[in-house]
DNA sequence: TAGATTGTTAATCGATTAACAATC
DNA sequence: TAGATTGTTAATCGATTAACAATC
């Protein structure tokens, strides 16, 4: 699919692109150069260009590139048509809230089971999944060989939960808690949510004056 | 407080150094070197200091840095000590989650309003809140001043909503909407938060060979 | 004083932008 | 064919790392 390792920078990315290409092709868009794509997302074309071919050469002299085709190579780089199955670990305010609100089967995962400590949460329903006792994840991950989890626990419980879902085969993990599981997992796939430390970043900037 | 405007990459960067130092404070740790800190967080020494070095001089040859007195020093110049006052906009799953999980007075806010548009969600609580009308938003702009807003609304209400609460002097967003505030905004603060692009990251990863 | 470690300058590396030949 | 726009190489820019003199 790829010329070789792509950097984390051209990664991010892709689902920018992605998103746009699906409302050109809404809006009834057919073709579109590098220039005016990079006018609408704030970007430069030559960006534009670099990015899309390190994947392949997606467009056509003189033409540039067909909306439809373009979006529909792009999903497949990120492996949109793959259902990995995914996990989730803490059904509190914020796991919650992450299964109801974000479109799994759009992203690539299919959520097939959710895991709380909380005797009060087990056994109650978060959209269609019973939530279930953490100790039943050795049985659950046997059966059902999750890809993926995400972590929505505080972080003191992080390590030994982390550790636990790795020895069941979990590689990838979308963590919303400060522990850093690469440090004694480095060959674990992680994406980091640090949703304090981004409301941080925001107190910095409205209190100095900021880039861009 | 800072020599000059800061680079993204380096802001980005001070949350989580705030965090160490004051894990390291609370284990007892009274001074540490730029290289053993770089150790704990896998950062090289060199970038340390070099960030450091943007905002002051904090450390003292032959001796390293005192934690205490660091840490201080970048909750600072992250703005820590205000309490810049916030309306969260959107009292869906997503934004009672927010609500509740964030940390607001450690990270130089306080949450003073929830507004929402739906009928049925006006005139509960959230936390010691009570959701309004988002009809009732310029009266309360006018009165509380909020500095900063968090959209938690779908995408199609985020152009509106935004182009209201500017116009009521709020300068700063916590946005995790995929609307483009800067686009039509371009002297506004915006933080974006893209959840799902997060998740559509994961599974690039998982499914490709990825660098680090 | 000697050892340690900073603050800072210089070198390297990687990412972005510009330029242009290839080609539809 | 002429015009447009890509794919790709070269130039620039910015961020990270290395080196070292200053100094506690």
């Amino acid at each position: 699919m790829s010329k070789g390792i792509i950097s984390k920078s051209v990664i991010r990315r892709l689902p920018r692109y992605y998103r746009f290409l699906g409302e050109l092709e809404e809006g009834g868009y057919v073709r579109i150069s590098s220039r005016e794509l990079a006018e609408k997302m704030g970007l430069t074309a030559s960006q534009i260009r670099q990015d899309f071919n390190c994947f392949g050469e997606f467009g056509q002299q003189g033409y540039g590139y067909n909306v439809r085709e373009l979006r529909s190579q792009i999903g497949n780089i990120l492996g949109l048509e793959k259902k990995n199955p995914m996990v989730l670990i803490g059904a509190g305010n914020l796991g919650r809230a992450i299964a109801a609100h974000i479109n799994f089967a759009d992203r690539g995962f299919e959520l097939v089971g959710i895991f709380d400590v909380n005797e009060e949460i087990i056994g109650k329903n978060v959209g269609n999944i019973t939530v279930q006792s953490i100790d039943e994840i050795d049985k659950f991950c046997t059966e059902n060989k999750p890809a993926a989890a995400i972590l929505c626990i505080p972080k003191n419980s992080a390590e030994k939960v982390s550790d636990k879902l790795i020895s069941c085969g979990v590689r990838a993990f979308w963590n919303f808690t400060h522990y850093d599981i690469r440090f004694s997992h480095p060959d674990v796939i992680v994406e980091n949510v640090h949703l304090g430390d981004s409301l941080t970043i925001l107190s910095y900037c409205l209190n100095s004056v900021c880039e861009k």
